[in-house]
RNA sequence: GGCUAGGUAGCUCAGUCGGUUAGAGCACAGCACUCAUAAUGCUGGGGUCGGCGGUUCGAGUCCGCCCCUAGCUACCA
């Protein structure tokens, strides 16, 4: 019996363009929901954009165009990457829709009636210049404890302190560069421990995957807490009802934006039955596809609510880990930060999704991309393997029986391919597409062991045999038939190919076995191209052009002597500076206190250890070159914003160095 | 700091209920083949299963401690 599906993957922030990380997660949802296609169940897969919140109002802001216009931008790019990502959304809408307004309020509405809607004061950081709330990262400063500057509002990357916003030594807001003060404001809380026993409950099913119950039940027993679910004005986003001046926190819409994505699909598209599927004794799944990162909201938040609101919770939440390339995060530091555009420039993304496919088993385990690991599975595996079985065996039919294919057909071989269909099927349903692929490779390995010791170009020398050649190029082709299936999830585009190569129309799960006595196939072509390593580092070069000229080099530039790359160099901001200022430092032994008018850049004070070479009234209105980037340096007598260059051993022997004359104080040194 | 998940061959990963000599693909070496996009087949080298201790007839697997990596969390989730 067909089973009905909806399926989700996380509605990507539509504040900037997808990269590959976003691409791991749409790759493993489409090639799930393909399977289930391929199987005959009915699937209702929507994308959509998550389209609200400060982040989205203030990116715009920065722009000087409205949050509409940037999302509406943003959608249009989002929905071509996943087109050509091979992504087959039913529909991609957006959470700033009328219809997850509506719905968003009607969950609100249902959850306030039943008693679980609570009401007090929070204290927040508030822009008073702007006159907004800002969320902890929109507030910048000093940390109280270690004195690392520019940390954000909510803890301090240097020593991992936690704090208030306001507890930052000059704390800033970075909407309007003033400071920000605390102010009290009503917010909405959702009573989530009154769901507890709900919760405990559902954590404990089988929509929760074995490896985060554990991570959940931790949460759960550090007890739950009642959940902040509004935001004051200005805000972009949903305006509560019978809230005036209060908005949906974006989690809260961004979720019933799958719902509400889905009611759009239903609108266009009258087999999809919005209620049969969000009622609560519904047969239908609801599965969401989501990174590891946002488990919370979907495993305790989302459940609860939609619980609370009178609808079904999801049959499965399956999180899925984080994208490593090179060995090391996604970095726009480390030049590994690849959009998905970028990869498109370059390479097609079919065997990208295959890389991700042999590399998914399921769990929420990190996953590691290594380039040149890719070109070399992908070559050996698609190219050589699956591809190669076709190539090898369409010119013998195709020069000798034109085109026909012949009754007779090895059936050992067959059965050993075909044999493995319902382990691949268990391993595509439990999203174990590692095994899924490994086993489809062993069946491709055996058919390719199968032409090698059945020898065919040997029988098309040798008279009469005929049959015997058509006999087995026959086999290698039904066989490839069934690898076409098994991979077709994952590699829609070259499955079409092969199609039209097998020229009996699309292919289903239930074609596997089936023979292809009486069939002509059409004449050969390359299904797929090899990858050269050039064209993976010229993707990689172009992805590091993508983020700003002054990030590092990548991993691989050799550490073990100390020469460095041109972006290295560049990421040194040197300026001319004029010492408007030197003066002793009472106390120091070493130190000269500076200040350097450095143009545009403003003044900065710099204590520089030159006090035994130089004496200050001789340095006053000298130009020299300074560091300007370098992080400030609280030292004992004050903070040191920067750091004069000199040359010389020390002591006596140590001298400033000057540009010649002409340079003008604040031009950068390159 | 607390917690969670990991650490298996050069790389990416399997390894079921504790059970014989720990596996695959890629990479590497040799041989074979020449139908195929220099593809394919066969053979081979390569491992202190992070470390130490314990339970057991027997530990990659179970227990304890430690090291390393990643993530979550540390009074708005």
């Amino acid at each position: 019996m067909p089973r009905t599906l909806f399926v989700t993957y996380a509605l990507p922030y539509a504040n900037g363009p997808l990269h590959l990380g976003h691409m791991t997660g749409f790759v493993q949802t489409d090639m799930w929901v393909r399977f289930q296609r391929l199987r005959g169940n009915t699937v209702h897969f929507v994308g959509a954009d998550d389209a609200h919140g400060s982040g989205i109002m203030l990116k715009a802001e920065a722009q000087g165009i409205t949050p509409e216009a940037l999302i509406e931008q943003v959608s249009v790019d989002h929905q071509a990457d996943c087109k050509d990502f091979l992504i087959d959304f039913d529909i991609y809408h957006s959470t700033h829709s009328p219809e997850n307004a509506e719905l968003s309020g009607q969950i609100y509405q249902a959850l306030d009636a039943k008693g679980l809607i609570a009401r007090r004061d929070v204290e927040q950081a508030f822009d008073a210049e702007k006159g907004m709330f800002l969320p902890d990262r929109f507030v910048k400063g000093t940390c109280p404890s270690c004195k690392t500057p520019d940390q954000y509002g909510d803890s301090c990357e240097a020593c991992g302190t936690t704090y208030r916003p306001t507890d930052l030594i000059d704390p800033v807001s970075v909407v309007s560069g003033s400071a920000p003060v605390q102010k009290n404001s009503e917010h909405l809380f959702f009573a989530l421990p009154q769901l507890a026993d709900y919760l405990q409950g559902y954590i404990g099913s089988e929509a929760i995957q074995a490896s985060v119950k554990p991570k959940l039940a931790e949460w759960f027993a550090d007890g739950l807490r009642d959940w902040d679910i509004s935001r004051d004005a200005p805000y972009f986003g949903f305006e509560i009802p019978g809230a005036p001046g209060k908005y949906f926190y974006v989690w809260v819409d961004a979720p019933v934006g799958y719902m509400a994505s889905l009611k759009a699909l239903a609108a266009q598209d009258d087999a999809v039955d919005f209620d049969a599927i969000w009622r609560p004794d519904s047969d239908a799944e609801v599965h969401h596809f989501i990174g590891k990162d946002i488990i919370y909201f979907h495993a305790l938040f989302w459940p609860a609510m939609l619980h609370a609101a009178g609808f079904r919770a999801p049959t499965g939440v399956h999180a899925h880990g984080m994208l490593n390339i090179n060995g090391a995060k996604m970095s726009k530091s480390r030049g590994t930060f690849i959009m998905a555009r970028t990869w498109l420039d370059h390479l097609p993304a079919e065997p990208l999704r295959y890389y991700f496919a042999s590399r998914l088993g399921g769990s929420i385990e990190d996953m590691e991309l290594n380039l040149a690991d890719f070109a070399q599975v992908i070559n050996a595996d698609l190219v050589g393997k699956y591809v190669n079985i076709a190539s090898r065996s369409a010119g013998f039919i195709t020069k000798r029986f034109d085109g026909a294919l012949g009754e007779r057909v090895d059936t050992e071989l067959l059965d050993t391919v075909s044999g493995a269909a319902n382990e691949i099927a268990e391993a595509y349903e439990q999203r174990n597409t590692a095994k899924a692929v490994r086993l489809t490779m062993a069946a491709a390995d055996a058919v390719n062991a199968y032409i090698a010791e059945q020898q065919p170009w040997v029988i098309a020398k040798q008279d009469g045999s005929d049959d015997d050649l058509q006999r087995v190029c026959t086999t290698a082709l039904t066989a490839f038939r069934d690898l076409t299936v098994y991979l077709k999830p994952i590699l829609p585009a070259t499955a079409a190919k092969a199609e039209a190569f097998l020229n009996g129309g699309p292919l289903s799960w239930a074609d596997i076995g089936k023979p292809l006595a009486g069939r002509t196939i059409a004449k050969f072509k390359p299904l797929m191209s090899r990858i050269e390593p050039d064209t993976v580092h010229a993707m990689l070069d172009a992805g590091k052009a993508d983020t700003t000229p002054k990030q590092a080099a990548t991993k691989e530039t050799p550490v073990d002597d100390n020469t460095i790359q041109i972006d290295d160099f560049s990421k040194i901001d040197l300026r001319v500076a004029r010492i408007a200022d030197a003066q002793h430092v009472e106390g120091a032994d070493k130190l000269l206190q500076l200040t350097l008018d450095v143009g545009d850049l403003g003044s900065k004070n710099v204590f520089a250890g030159i006090k035994s070479a130089y004496a200050p009234e001789d340095l006053v209105g000298k130009h020299v070159v300074m560091v300007a980037n370098l992080a400030p340096r609280k030292m004992r007598f004050g903070l040191s914003e920067g750091m004069v260059l000199a040359a010389g051993p020390g002591g006596s022997d140590l001298f400033v160095v000057s540009p010649d004359d002409g340079a003008k104080p604040g031009m950068k040194v390159k």
